[in-house]
DNA sequence: CGCGGCATTGTCCTTCAGACCAATACTATT
DNA sequence: AATAGTATTGGTCTGAAGGACAATGCCGCG
């Protein structure tokens, strides 16, 4: 296996060498990517992406490029000044690890190792935003919506959930079987209950944070 | 440091051995608890936990009996049957690791290592997973959202937000400085260009990936 | 210059939403 | 047995929503 380093740095950094003595440097992926031959294509080589700050597109272009010629690649970013917004785009993108250019030799190897056994590596609080993120989006949403449909009856809540999707009182009324005039009255005691003034502030509170 | 797995199986699993022959198994944590010494307690201790299916609520319990009882507590989850669900429940109580309880010896080795250079260790699939709720809720929902908005004039999507927030015709011609007349010529427009059956759709549209 | 798109406003009219008042029936808890 | 909560339906009424039909003024483009 075969880690190229891709830096404006032609002598790429110490504890880069120190880690992959064996490492090949280059200035660009330009000048590694014109001719991979087919048993180059299919072998699992290791790109660190020596990444400065304001080159994002340079960033871009040069993981597009790799992705293209070759198939088992595993992109890494070395970022001199990590920040959160950078990594979650490097990993969308597919890169398998975003760590700090700095990074001692024994980190670099053991980021190595994570991701020669199909593993991801990512600082730790980059996760954590993650999770987060995912959290308030799609965890505590749903868990907001539960605590407000926990404060209506079983029918009110049917009710409530077919207005929440834009549906009139008619309709409603014949999904459930009832009356319209009964699910005016459902939909009534759930405003109170959840403090709506109409059904569009219900909607609203059931299908998403506000 | 101290490895202790927390298993039904009290000899555990022939990899556990293999991995960390020196480890403490124990049916349950409360048979570990009981008396942490002050060096102890500030010791990192590495927890494995061994999830049966259908044990959520044990695995929340024991959760957070351990971080009670131990600062520095590393916590990793082993699962019979990991699936996305439990591994993103699991990493939002803090665990650091989550992995199939099976894993070769070599794996649960490579997780203590990523682990005690202060990563986390999850599958691929989980961290992909991850991106993907992240960035469909987060990013493309916007993106759809301005996809619509961008079917608007100016004016009409001034308008069309005002309504999307819940407000009333009269209340949108306040703040807007126009008659209420002119903000349903304008709302009437955006169903229609939207292909909106009413405000409260037209809400839905512009406030989530709906 | 004229035509089309946009912003603005009018009036009339129909439908719908939601409040208020009220009643009946069933269930569970006290 | 009685009281409270829930499900159901009725009637009436006010106001908001939205469609139909129509007009005026502004601006850019061929």
């Amino acid at each position: 296996m075969q880690d190229i380093f891709i830096s404006p740095l032609s002598s790429g950094l110490t504890s880069w060498i120190e880690a992959f003595p064996k490492a090949k440097i280059s200035a660009d992926f330009d000048l590694v990517k014109i001719k991979p031959s087919k048993a180059q294509k299919e072998a699992v080589t290791m790109f660190w992406l020596h990444m400065n700050e304001d080159r994002q597109e340079w960033l871009i272009h040069t993981i597009a490029a790799i992705q293209q010629n070759y198939k088992n690649a595993k992109i890494i970013v070395l970022a001199n000044t990590p920040n959160q917004a950078e990594a979650f785009h490097a990993m969308s993108l597919g890169v398998v690890a975003y760590s700090h250019a700095y990074s001692p030799a024994k980190v670099l190897l053991e980021i190595k190792t994570v991701i020669n056994n199909g593993g991801v590596w990512m600082g730790q609080d980059f996760l954590k935003r993650l999770i987060e993120v995912s959290i308030s989006l799609a965890g505590n949403q749903t868990s907001q919506v539960n605590k407000h449909l926990k404060l209506l009856t079983a029918r009110e809540k049917e009710v409530a959930l077919e207005a929440a999707k834009g549906l009139s009182n008619k309709e409603i009324a014949r999904i459930l079987s009832i009356t319209e005039r009964t699910v005016k009255a459902h939909l009534s005691s759930a405003f109170e209950r959840l403090g709506a003034k109409d059904r569009l502030h219900l909607a609203l509170m059931l299908n998403k944070l506000a």
